[in-house]
DNA sequence: CCGTATCCGCTGCGATACTG
DNA sequence: CAGTATCGCAGCGGATACGG
């Protein structure tokens, strides 16, 4: 775009746009349920059967973090017994394939 | 390739490569000091100045741990006043790309 | 100039038990 | 089935002062 005075080889990383990222992925668990997810929908219990090692606690919390920042939607069912539903949204699509790539990033540093 | 049994969509991530590649990332300023650094060469001072926010002591383990890791490596020279040098090594050169593109996933979720 | 030494609060993560 | 409630601790990240 606008051809800028900057220099060189040089340009400045958004530190806002790199913790945003850094939310999404961060912590023990987080990038981990969403590969989980991936494109499918999971009930709570199948998430919970994939993901040996997490808590409850700390899984329905990451679920709850992660839907309130728009990476997945939960649907809830009134019935008995209760089902509730998880789903990557649009943007959780969308961040997919980079979130892939971070796993290659392991293979790099393995 | 081989054409394997997987029923279909759903791939297992490798909970090992995912934590490798977190230990790169995590922490509020690791990524955010192997982007500033890039291609570069940098003296600890300029990456300090570069770096507005990070305390002398967490900068200067952060960059203890980003050698450990193998993502860039340490040169000091024995001069007075003393000169310490940081440069990508290899695979931190090959892990830019993807690190530049989890600023994208900032921009997914700004 | 380039760090280390101390001290310390906060929160991420976990175990376990309980509930609509 | 799908979660909260409670308790607990370890370690990250920060402020400040000092050292080769």
């Amino acid at each position: 775009m606008t051809n800028s005075t900057r220099n060189e080889l040089s340009f400045e990383p958004d530190l806002l746009l790199i913790n945003a990222a850094l939310v999404v992925v961060s912590g023990k668990w987080r990038l981990y349920i969403i590969l989980i997810l991936g494109e499918q929908t999971l009930r709570y219990s199948q998430l919970s059967e994939r993901l040996p090692g997490v808590s409850e606690k700390v899984l329905a919390s990451e679920l709850k973090a992660l839907v309130g920042l728009g990476v997945m939607k939960r649907e809830a069912f009134a019935e008995i017994p209760p089902r509730v539903e998880y789903t990557l949204t649009e943007r959780g699509r969308l961040a997919l394939p980079i979130l892939r790539q971070i796993q290659q990033l392991g293979q790099i540093f393995n």
